[in-house]
DNA sequence: GTGAAAGCGCTAACAA
DNA sequence: TTGTTAGCGCTTTCAC
């Protein structure tokens, strides 16, 4: 077991008090001989000396740490918002500390009041709860904070966010065009996550006028999900499916698969895609391909911004844009 | 900003020194009144009190957080591998401070540095280096480390892995019995990668006796393969591609596709499926699917074990079983 | 059964 | 231009 040089150690071998060597580590040479200087660098060199991090820590007050929160560690819509993040801390001295709320509630309150007990300089949260209370503590610690993929209402923190209200307005003119009767909108429960909440509002708000019916199925809480989506396909009106997720519409796929059901003669198909796998279906399927990397890097450069400038950030809805790529299923 | 409360704090009002209020913390409660450890404890309930992390690790020299290093944070096999680790640790009181090489050994190296200058209990590492060297640093810290997905030899470290060699062995059985001539194996670089070398020396190792050739192309570092490819399946002999892991899989799903290539007509088709996507593609093709959630878990609980009973585990390979799922292409 | 005091490795105010 | 000193919040030895 390799104990540890320390800044005591190095500062008696370069001959220098530790205060000297510790402006060295934080770039104070304002009124440091070269002489001096040069030692220093020498010694840590050749020690191979890196400050203790908690030592710094618990004398600044500040980690270096930015924590995140995610609602689920396990998809790829999670992976490449993360590996967003990642890539824009790479070269600054923070590193990140994960936290994965599997889909939990009091995992989250937890995740965030271990991360403030870490000392965290700042939080990336995707938000599981809509009840503003549930973040106070986080408010309380004014310690800046960026919502991603979804944000809770009223507005206390900045939020990066797909343009999802905008692209259902642009599904909402394809199912119009192209006749739909009914739209079936598919989705895990969406009350609270505003991502969800806000695609099937654009386009319940833009067919409201039409005569198109738009109804909403919970796959999640509705064990008898298949049933009913049957019986919507077999009504004679010119149905199509609206999947607001990635899993969703896999689901939803298989399913029609497995009951021989044809896009789009039978049912029209769209859904997000946050795997950028439909291209490999056949025939292909329409989707909404949003761009978590960006979403994630976008969060990361104000969260840089705001930890460099110490400038607050006013709450506000930051939208990264979606790709709607048309196949052939709607 | 609310300024925490610290232990000092706590010791003033509970009316005890702040060494009693430790004892508390560390639950040494062999020699504590009643009545003290519950005037501690009401005490520390009613200020929300939680103990300053960096204080108590720079004290202890242990900080309760376990470092892991992956290869690539933005695929879904890592997101389950973390999701089976970050569960396991979920109700133990160590943080996962989770680092991404982003396939650049560099990274790699310095995210060993890091993690060790934050002074984690622990490291899981999935290597991206086959060079022992590399990894010196983490041997002569005396750290307990657990390998996942991959191994380095000669073997310094326990390792979690799929059972590569063995799957590769069963595919070897299935090629001769439906008597394809040759195979064509496609992959990301290997050399170096054990569980890539161990999926190829399996099926190389089974069929060297055989008249069936087994070839090899690496399609990241040979701009030519498509090429190469139609060219090995326009040959006369009845040839099976291997796909060594899922993104190599959907490569060639879509290669096939676009070219118009019907498997198992014109080329039979297996390969690794770690995104759980390949049931929904039509035909259906034969895949082996790894369980990677079972890896993460297996590793932390090693891990764990070692960090809870200090007694070190002895370098060996610890295999999980991947799953052959046999449909229609191959 | 409890407390005083030292010290983990670092930074920063102040002194020289 | 550099050093002395105090202290961040905690644990632990030793004393009572």
């Amino acid at each position: 077991m390799n104990k540890k040089i320390t800044i005591n150690e190095i500062a008696k071998i370069a001959n220098v008090s530790k205060t000297t060597v510790s402006r060295f580590l934080n770039q104070k040479f304002e009124n440091m001989s070269q002489a001096t200087k040069e030692k220093i660098e020498r010694t840590i060199q050749e020690y191979d000396y890196q400050p203790n991090r908690q030592a710094q820590t618990l004398k600044t007050q500040s980690s270096l740490t930015i924590g995140i929160s995610v609602a689920d560690l396990s998809n790829l819509y999670t992976s490449r918002l993360l590996k967003g993040i990642s890539q824009t801390f790479q070269d600054t001295n923070y590193q990140l500390l994960i936290m994965d709320a599997d889909n939990h509630q009091e995992r989250e309150i937890n995740n965030i009041q271990v991360l403030l007990n870490e000392n965290v300089d700042g939080i990336i949260l995707q938000p599981l709860s809509h009840i503003p209370s549930q973040y106070q503590l986080l408010v309380d610690q004014g310690l800046p904070v960026i919502q991603v993929d979804r944000y809770v209402e009223p507005f206390t923190f900045p939020a990066i966010v797909s343009d999802n209200f905008q692209k259902s307005l642009e599904i909402a003119d394809l199912v119009q065009a192209k006749q739909y009767e009914q739209i079936l909108v598919l989705a895990n429960q969406i009350s609270g996550i505003s991502s969800r909440m806000n695609r099937f509002d654009g386009l319940s708000n833009a067919l409201t006028e039409s005569n198109i019916s738009v109804s909403l199925i919970e796959i999640d809480l509705d064990s008898d999900w298949h049933t009913k989506v049957m019986q919507f396909i077999e009504q004679p009106q010119k149905t199509a499916i609206f999947a607001l997720n990635g899993q969703v519409l896999w689901e939803v796929v298989r399913f029609l698969q497995k009951n021989q059901i044809i896009y789009p003669k039978d049912v029209g198909l769209i859904g997000y895609d946050d795997d950028n796998f439909a291209d490999l279906i056949q025939p292909g399927i329409s989707v909404i391909k949003q761009n978590p990397h960006q979403i994630g890097q976008t969060a990361a450069k104000y969260l840089l911004d705001q930890l460099q400038n110490k400038t607050p950030m006013k709450p506000q809805n930051i939208r990264i844009a979606a790709e709607l790529e048309l196949r052939h299923s709607l």
